[in-house]
This record gives C-alpha cells, sequence and structure tokens, in this order.
DNA sequence: TTCTCTTATGACACCGATGACATGACACCG
DNA sequence: CGGTGTCATGTCATCGGTGTCATAAGAGAA
C-alpha cells in the first residue's frame, strides 16, 4: 500500500504538502497541487486513518452497539426492525458530520457488550450509542474514561443519557382518538407487564379514559402475551371471545403490538365477525410490514424509531463538542397516530375536528 | 488517556515489557506481569488500536456495507430483516476470528458505496462484505487495491465472488413438495419478472411441474408485483378471481413471497374461502414474523439468510488467508422448506416419504 | 568450572501521518 | 529601499505501540 512518502517522491515534493493537498488546511500552489494529485491518482494512494488518528488524537468514530442484529430466536416484539431504523436515523443525523458509524453487535448476549465496548475504547471512538430492542432497561458495564455514552430504547439506573418512545402519550392519543371517533367500550389486549412499555401504555390507555369519562373496566383489558412461547393465539381467542360475550361488549380492540393484531385479525374473521364493520382494531408500533399490509389496513401507534435515532445522534455530538448538558432527564420522543380502515367512525361529523397525521 | 508509557512508569517496566503482557507474544516473570497488570487497572489503560496497526500493518477490520439498514419508503420486499440476518450470520461467523466487523450503510443511495469503501480502505480493512437487500445484480467501483471482497445476496459482471440464495431450487422444493402432497393444480402469483429471484423461482416453479408430469398452465401465473405501488391488492384480488373461476381451479396458491401471502389470506377469506380447507396458500422467504404469526401459520421456503452471512464470512477469511481460489463462481446457498398449517395434504399418505425439514 | 542455552527484560528504531516552526520568494507599504 | 505581511513549501519531531536485536541472569551439560 503506497504512503504519502511515494507519493512525495513521485511528485517530487516534501510528504507534508501532500498532507496539505490532502487535507487542505494550507494553501498550495495550483501547480503542485496538480502534480501531487496526479501522484496521487497513479499510485492509488489512500491515507491511513491510524496514522492520521496518531498525530491528531482524534478518530472520527462513533461506535454504535446493538443487540438486535441478532434477535432472539422467538422474537417477542417485533424485534430487528426497530434497531434497524433508529440505526437509520442516528446514520442520517451522523451522515453530515464528518464521523465514521462503527456497529458491533451482542449477537443477543448482554455479556458480550463489555468486550465491545473495550474493542471501541481501543479505538478510541469519540462516542457511544448503546441501541436496545425495545424499551427495556438495562446495566451496561462504567465507561471508566469520559467517553461520552447514549442509551436509545433502553435506559439505565446511573441515569445515563437516554432516548425513549413516549409510550404512555402513544397509547393516550390513539385512545383518545377512538373515543372521539365514537368508542366507549374500548377492549386491550396487553403486552405482558413485565415491560416497560407495556406498563406506560396500560396508564397511558387509563389516562385517556378518565379523559373521556369514561370509567375503566377491568373486564376489558387482558394480558395476552406469552413473551413468545406457543399457546398466545388460543389466550387470545379465549380473552376475546369472553369479551364479546360480555353485556356491553368492546366496539374496537386495542393490540399491544401490531403483531398481535395480526393475530386477531385471523381469531376475529375466524369467529364470523367482520373487520372493522363489526369490530375494529389497532394496534401499535405502526410496523409497516404489517400494518400497510393487512386488509384493511390497521390503525396503528407510530413508535418514532427513526427520530429516535436521530435525537439520540444529536445529543451525543452535543455531548462530544463539549456543549452544556442541557437536559438531564430521557428525552421522549412521541409517534403520531396513524389512522387506517381498521377502526370504524360511530360518529363521523366529528372527523373534521380530527388531524389525521400521516407524517413523511 | 493513559498509554503505555504511563503503564510501563507506574509499574517500573518497559514499555516493551508492558506490550509483552498485554500480547502474551513473549514470556513474562510472574511478579512482573502482577505489577504490569496492576498498573494497568489503575490507570484504567486501554490500548491504542491506531499504533498498534501502524506498526503491526493488520488493521483486524473487516468492512460490510450495506444499503438496508435504511430501507427504501415503500418496501416491496421484506426488506431490511434479510440484511439483518445475514450480518448476523456475518457476525457469528467472525466472532471467534479475531476480527472486528465495521458496519456502514449507504442508506439506500447506491452512490454512497464508493465513499464508504473509500472510508474502509482508509483504516486498512482487511476484507470487504457487500450485502444487498434482496438478491439482486449490483455495479460498485473497482476496488484498486487488492483488498478481498464478497458480495452477499447479490451479483456483478466481473465476477466478484459472491453469496447467492438458490432461488430456483427453494421455489422448485416447494411445488415438489406441493405435488408430492397431491396438488395438481398450482396457481403461482409471481414478483414481477425484473427481480433476478422472480424469475429464478418461476423456472424452479416450471421445473418442479415438468418432473411431476404436470403441463404448464400460462392461465394458473400471474405476476401481481407492483413494485409497492398502490392497487396490489386489487390486482391480486383479480388474479385471484380469475383464476379460481377456472374450469380447473387451483387447489394452492404459491405466492411471490409470504408479504404477499399475507394479502392473500385477507383476500381469499373477504371471497369467503376458507384457508386451507378450501384453498391452500403457500409463501416463499420464511419472513416469521409473518408466517409463525399468520392462522393458520404459513408454509414456506426458508430464505437462508443466516447461513448465506456464514458462508459470506467464511469465503472472506479463506480469501484473507490467502487460501486458493477453490471456488470460482457464485456460492449457492439453498433453504429448507418449512411445511406448516396453511397447505392441505390431499394425499395424506405420502406423508411418511417426506422429510419435513425443521432445522435451526 | 566453563560453556551453552533458555528465560526475562530492555534499548531503539520505525510504522505514516501531521503539528509546530523555519525559510525563501514576492507584494505592498510608507 | 528597507520593513512587514502573505504565500508556498520544507524540516523535524512526535503520536503509541511493536519488531528486532542486545543483554543479563540463571540452569544444565561437558
Amino acid at each position: 500500500m503506497a504512503t504519502i512518502y511515494d507519493v512525495a517522491r513521485i511528485a517530487g515534493v516534501s510528504p507534508k504538502t501532500v498532507s496539505r493537498v490532502l487535507n487542505g488546511d494550507a494553501p498550495v500552489g495550483k501547480a503542485t497541487r496538480e502534480v501531487v494529485e496526479a501522484a496521487i491518482a497513479q499510485l492509488d494512494y489512500v491515507p491511513s486513518n491510524a496514522a492520521r488518528m496518531m498525530r491528531s488524537q482524534r478518530s472520527g468514530l462513533i461506535g454504535l452497539i446493538t443487540g438486535a442484529i441478532s434477535m432472539s430466536p422467538e422474537p417477542t416484539q417485533p424485534a430487528g426492525l426497530p434497531e434497524l431504523f433508529i440505526v437509520q436515523g442516528i446514520q442520517k443525523s451522523l451522515a453530515n458530520s464528518g464521523m465514521t458509524l462503527m456497529i458491533a453487535d451482542t449477537g443477543g448476549v448482554v455479556e458480550k457488550a463489555a468486550p465491545l465496548i473495550d474493542t471501541f475504547l481501543r479505538h478510541r471512538v469519540e462516542g457511544l450509542i448503546y441501541v436496545a430492542e425495545y424499551h427495556q432497561k438495562v446495566a451496561l458495564p462504567l465507561i471508566s474514561d469520559g467517553t461520552p455514552m447514549i442509551l436509545a430504547n433502553c435506559f439505565d439506573d446511573r441515569g445515563t443519557p437516554a432516548i425513549l418512545p413516549d409510550d404512555w402519550r402513544g397509547q393516550h392519543d390513539l385512545v383518545a382518538r377512538l373515543i372521539m371517533a365514537g368508542h366507549r367500550r374500548i377492549g386491550y389486549l396487553t403486552l405482558r407487564p413485565e415491560i416497560a412499555a407495556g406498563r406506560l401504555r396500560l396508564e397511558g390507555y387509563r389516562a385517556a379514559l378518565q379523559t373521556g369519562g369514561i370509567a375503566y373496566d377491568a373486564a376489558l383489558v387482558e394480558n395476552c402475551d406469552l413473551e413468545g412461547r406457543d399457546g398466545e393465539t388460543q389466550l387470545l381467542w379465549e380473552a376475546i371471545d369472553r369479551m364479546l360475550r360480555l353485556a356491553s361488549p368492546p366496539t374496537v380492540f386495542c393490540c399491544g403490538n401490531d403483531k398481535m393484531a395480526l393475530r386477531v385479525y385471523g381469531i376475529l374473521r375466524s369467529m364470523g365477525r367482520k373487520v372493522p364493520t363489526e369490530v375494529s382494531v389497532a394496534g401499535y408500533d405502526n410496523y409497516r410490514v404489517i400494518a400497510e399490509t393487512l386488509y384493511p389496513p390497521l390503525t396503528t401507534v407510530d413508535l418514532p424509531y427513526t427520530a429516535m435515532g436521530v435525537r439520540a445522534a444529536q445529543r451525543l455530538m452535543a455531548m462530544i463538542s463539549g456543549e452544556a448538558r442541557e437536559e438531564k432527564g430521557p428525552t421522549l420522543v412521541a409517534g403520531p397516530v396513524y389512522w387506517r380502515d381498521s377502526v370504524t367512525e360511530l360518529r363521523p361529523a366529528n372527523v373534521s375536528l380530527l388531524k389525521s397525521v400521516r407524517e413523511e
């Protein structure tokens, strides 16, 4: 591999002049520049980052650690994709910063995070981002040196800066929207409560009911999430069957996520209930492969992964540039409700009041 | 950040001895080792990869470029996930090689591949892998220096070593399996023929028919892929309607991919046809979020992404270590048929002959 | 006892860039 | 015409490790 000395020799100048041509940090004569550029092209010279880094003490690298590229064999969440979108947001945001993103994966094994962080520190990354596959609490090894770190889609006990989805607001907005559409009996097939998102969304559901002047009815809320184990379909079937037999059955089923909604479609149709004319269905995640492909398309809440990625990168860059830590706590990012045909408007008169958000 | 000199000073030894402790490349006295290790711990010393790389001329880096982390706004394929699985396979395979994987993303813009390759060359990666989101032909900028490169899920004109899914065999095996189950009229709702996978699978379909002694019937094959544009559902509806009205209608619909199968489920049920008792459905991709969540679960062909990733990494490592290029052409990787409940066995007698493969 | 031979350690140069500083050639100013 | 500033370029040291070679201390063999 050619070095800057080779280029300098071919061009008949000093290495430092070649360096100046490469970096444009000092004026270089036009003729000299052309000679140097010709030599560079002739030798297919590519400067060595390692050498540059040693001298300048700046790596221009951002380390990204994720646990979800290698997702678990039985994904309970639409794993994988969330990370992708977050990573996409991070990349978009970092593209113009001159930083290069290094991505490493824990392969789903939390213990691998430590050696990966170590690898990144050896490369002298200027910042670290940890992306979790779903909204959860994590415990990462402490970074002893001062390298800034951001958590995306997760949080820890140490108050490490975090970017989180606003699950409370998402479910709240969806339910508020359902109420505005005239729904009064709103079934909720929840995620298991061990999941942070599950708890927050349930609270959002209750808050929206309260605001709408609707009493909370425990008979309409049931956990149908078996952490990916078999039997979920049966659990769902029974819960739906039970709720539909109530004296005052739900007119709409909110599902813990879009994947569950996909199952619910199949179950309702097998029961002979038409969606959405006889019963409405709503999801959560705006997992597009499902939400847009289902027939009819699924009303759901967007999980703003891309936006979270962007925010994560921005906050990290602010930390790197040493700006005052404006924000202390976690950054909450809310996503819009996507109103599609899976929910019937019981009171169409109100529609004009609504903003059926459709970003992008 | 502490350096090896700091450690050496604290430990009262020479830097070279510290280096020996770190790398274990020469015997070090027990007492000395302990002093050095204590100093390393005390200073939170992390060696600089850049410095090491300069001297040793080995980066230990593998560069991975993908176009699908940032997928297109209207994904025609189950984009994103494929890449993930390939990357997962690559990581798994590279985990024990001592190599560090650097992942970069083109953001879906092909032109960004060149600067990304350049960045990797600056980092002196020892090998490059390009992963495409679906089986396609690509044209990457030529790597002028000798850095080995592998294409995964794509191929080019220059004969760059490539790892490809065996689409022909996959569709062939599926159709052969359908025939073995007693199906004789096999509808095929294809992907658009511009896609390499679409053409290969159609050929596999025809080959399997021929082997099974069944005449190809053009009325049973229709392209229902609008490249993600609207109207696909309607197109599918019409095609299915047309085929079902035939004098001898299909007993099973093969779909171009699982996403299309998801739509077909909805359409058939809206038509009042029960799956699978009245009509069977099969997909392609084994896109698990869909295939396993659908009710009933979907019979489909696995796209062996993880295995492809493993093979890509292996072949690259072989090239890096300078072993003779055993293989010249592309490596084809076949995936098993996943036989689930969406297809009725018309002749259950034959079942004993079959291997209903379920790997993992 | 003296001569290898291994073990344990250090001295020093070097990898390929760039920062700090120096220098020579002009241009412009009073 | 000397002084001063800018432009264009070169010299040299340095970043933090490791390869190469040298060397000292003991172990075992002749």
